[in-house]
DNA sequence: ACAAAAGTAGACCGACCTGTCTCCTTGTGT
DNA sequence: ACACAAGGAGACAGGTCGGTCTACTTTTGT
């Protein structure tokens, strides 16, 4: 039924990764689409909620396959390993479903909009929330003091940021298993 | 001499900073700067050329605040300690010549601009490049065994990366001294 | 003093932008 | 079978984009 809509929403997203959102026109996406003008804004009423689409779009994908990695290691320490191999097929092109990266799309997106009130600004800082969230709940599983469990979960998710820009602007293909090593330190001198 | 070309990159870095770099158009910098179009173009070829001025105007004043901050500590790790100072004075507005921190300029470009080959992106990558050694100088002032030098400087840059992240995206203004303390952790496992 | 250089103001060009609208074709539900 | 929704192709509108050019004024070096 929404087909159509999946699949421009797919196109938009793949084309704005690739070239940045502002570099990126609606016709670019309807010739690579290959779905006319019409369409599209039936389905949206502007370019902005197209944006807005693709980022919920990317954020299920991408939580989906993040979390499912990670659960799939054994509870405990194992995780923290897992959420760092993760990354590191992600910077070097070993996911399927994924483009060629190039950084964070919401780190990129939230870039190129200046103005942090905007809804499209919103949904890249409730996505980054849902992850350190998740990297929380994976931390509880550890012997950590209850009182340093967030100033652990800061530590980690800071590191797999710094990871993210350094893959992606340094073109550091060893960004997080460098990452890695340090979370392990931080996160043995807060066990109990 | 060139006091017209200085005020046009010192508005246009302005700009772009602010809004995006594609989000500023030509005609906006000039009327923003008050400069003729005619002389915008008598000192720079195309847009692209302006961008890159900009960079490297922002590189230079960046460096140049950072360097001088962190210098005027003493030897040792007190230079680190003011390294993320210095960030956090950054994340909160409190560098006069500064303005309203929206991330970082090289990050923020980098992230609009897809091709890696373009000028525009090296320049971006050098920016870090020198950043880094420099970190890596400070490090080699601590009783660091000479084989994990490099190893310490990957994690105190990465840490750094993901604190401006965390700044900018997140809207941690607490970002900087929970590196820190991840620093510092870091660094006291490998001294000798 | 005066020529050369630099700056101003803005019209203008072709290209591209988002978004609307029309005309026509292709399903699809009942 | 037939009405009606959905999609295709693309013209069109109104605006902005980067960039050129002309005509005029100001500054500067010698």
């Amino acid at each position: 039924m929404t087909t159509k809509k999946e699949h421009l929403i797919a196109t938009a997203y793949g084309l704005f990764y690739q070239y940045g959102i502002h570099a990126v026109g609606i016709n670019k996406i309807l010739t690579v689409s290959g779905v006319a003008k019409k369409t599209l804004y039936n389905h949206f009423q502007s370019k902005d909620e197209l944006i807005e689409a693709t980022l919920k779009f990317r954020d299920l994908q991408y939580r989906n396959w993040l979390y499912e990695r990670v659960n799939n290691a054994p509870m405990g320490i194992e995780r923290i390993h897992a959420l760092f191999d993760t990354l590191d097929e992600w910077f070097n092109d070993k996911v399927d479903d994924f483009h060629s990266f190039r950084g964070c799309f919401f780190i990129n997106t939230s870039a190129e909009f200046g103005d942090p009130s905007t809804r499209i600004n919103q949904i890249c800082v409730e996505h980054k929330t849902d992850i350190k969230n998740f990297i929380k709940a994976k931390l509880s599983e550890l012997n950590i003091k209850t009182d340093h469990i967030d100033l652990v979960t800061d530590s980690i998710q800071i590191l797999k940021e710094g990871a993210i820009i350094t893959a992606s602007v340094n073109k550091d293909n060893h960004a997080a298993e460098k990452a890695k090593k340090s979370a392990l330190i931080i996160i043995n001198t807060y066990l109990t």
